[in-house]
DNA sequence: TTATATAGGACTATATTGGTACTGTATAAA
DNA sequence: TTTATACAGTACCAATATAGTCCTATATAA
């Protein structure tokens, strides 16, 4: 069942709903409240979304968080990097020299062509047409 | 990082493997020995594919395995679905009602639809491109 | 100064994954 | 008919990954 974490999902939720209101800051708290998502989860994703530069945080009072850039600026590439890592859908799209068959493999080219196709799939849609 | 399971990526190799010599029966021990993979993770994985009728098994002295049709007739999407399950990025792609955020979700389209593309593009890639 | 809100961790419970082991059944060949 | 071979089915275990929680520290507006 190839699929996302189901962190990457709800990231894209808290993402998308942050688009619609694009001058507004959100607290983790009220944004939580708002997608119906645990606190501490929200919490947690934020602060990964922030780490990525996706999100920029304010603390203290009235602090709170806000799209980094325009929304026609974030990709599911940029969501999916952020909140798990690069995609590579196998171990030799990571890195070279990973995969303990790599040498006897022979349909490596082949995956890493297919990684490719995925991954720029993933940046052609935005943030904005997700929420259009 | 979106990737597919180890076993799925194992699964290609060994039925590539085996679209290089479509006449041949191989047994799974065999197999191991060639792609140099532990033979109780090969005997594993072409039962899930033998039962999802990608190979065809032989019982008895010189049974084994082979193709259960043409490797043009095999694309990625039969191999990850056989070992993983359905493609399914998200939960919602899957079926409708597991989803907990389902209702307040507004962006289960766009998921849909990308899993739709991944989906599509999974099953134009062959067995019998993999190995040309 | 204080209340609020993020930063950075460590941590736990659960689920998934990769790999193993064992028992049963079919079949070709001696 | 016997026997060795090879797949079928299933239960199991260990390791890893994931989802979610909690606690302490720090920044900031009022």
């Amino acid at each position: 069942m190839l699929r996302v974490n189901k962190l990457t999902d709800y990231g894209s939720v808290i993402l998308s709903h942050m688009a619609r209101n694009p001058n507004q800051r959100f607290s983790a708290t009220s944004l939580a409240r708002e997608v119906d998502l645990p606190t501490t989860t929200v919490k947690k994703l934020l602060k990964m979304l922030s780490k990525n530069a996706l999100v920029t945080a304010h603390r203290g009072k009235n602090g709170g968080y806000c799209l980094a850039r325009p929304a026609q600026q974030i990709s599911l590439v940029d969501i999916v990097s952020a909140i798990e890592g690069p995609v590579a859908l196998t171990e030799c799209c990571v890195k070279a020299g990973i995969c303990r068959i790599e040498e006897q493999c022979n349909i490596r080219d082949n995956w890493q062509n297919i990684n490719r196709i995925i991954h720029n799939r993933l940046a052609q849609v935005t943030l904005a047409e997700m929420v259009r």
